[in-house]
DNA sequence: CCAATGAGTCTCCTGAGGGAACTATCATCG
DNA sequence: CGATGATAGTTCCCTCAGGAGACTCATTGG
């Protein structure tokens, strides 16, 4: 929890910082997207403090962003997985995947690739506009006042 | 400055949340991005303490997100702008968008909107694959060690 | 019986964030 | 000319969140 909570702003970004704003947060997702589903598995693989992962674990299943499975019942264990709406935020990490490779990586090159299933290339994802498919980035828009504003 | 500092790791989520990782980082760079570009003004809008404020500010200006620019010599007075590689973290701003859209802005609706200039469409953003111009999310990639894998 | 595994909980310490006052430079107004 | 105000920070103190690591508890394998 940040100090200042951000959900009561009307706006879409601080929402969602306040889902997995917080530090360790979206490394927390990243890891369960690869696979890495166990409470002492994502202790190792981030370094984490221990108290840290059991809060922001907690805080993910009651966001609905994780669910927390009972994998094995004697004894009671339980891993991690996604839940669609987690599915979802984990489309936001592979664009800043595509930004960190892009301006943080220098020449050793990107430390993971994606391999798009449906065409079978390596490759990157771009933001299109919903309605004419063309470009579009945040230098091709205008930001209008939408009906949830304050 | 988070405590376990993530550019050391090779991934570049966590070397993307160490440049705008931490809290308020992501606001800051809204504000900027819709034209609320002076100190004061941003401290009035996000209600962040000055002393945080000058931090982030400072980390941004030296990760080339932010330009400080000199608006007026008499008295000297500075504006923050987005640099090139500043508006192409917005990007990712507008992804976040999308997601607190569909999860989190209840029936109020969205808080803004953004019409694509080059259709004139209201519309949102959509990521698709560069190789074949699919519609690529997380679920529909496989994911390979790259060149920069540690 | 002993050690190991999985999943946490607890305690102590440090340092980052919040709040608010203080500073400095110039402009303007009465 | 002094008061006021805008701009852009600094500085101070205090609280509380994060880090490190030890401890717990149930169960299982050797």
């Amino acid at each position: 929890m940040q100090r200042t909570q951000f959900a009561g702003m009307a706006c879409s970004i601080a929402r969602t910082l306040d889902v997995i704003g917080e530090p360790w947060s979206p490394l927390i997702l990243r890891d369960v997207y690869v696979g890495i589903n166990r409470f002492d598995q994502l202790q190792r693989d981030l370094g984490i403090s221990r108290k840290v992962l059991t809060q922001r674990l907690a805080w993910l299943v009651e966001q609905g962003i994780l669910d927390r499975r009972e994998y094995s019942s004697r004894p009671v264990r339980h891993e991690y997985v996604l839940t669609g709406k987690g599915a979802e935020l984990c489309d936001l990490l592979m664009v800043m995947v595509r930004w960190g490779d892009r301006w943080t990586a220098g020449e050793a090159g990107p430390p993971v690739l994606y391999r798009h299933r449906a065409c079978g290339n390596v490759a990157h994802v771009e933001p299109v506009c919903s309605a004419c498919g063309g470009p579009m980035h945040a230098t091709d828009v205008d930001v209008l006042p939408g009906p949830g504003a304050r």
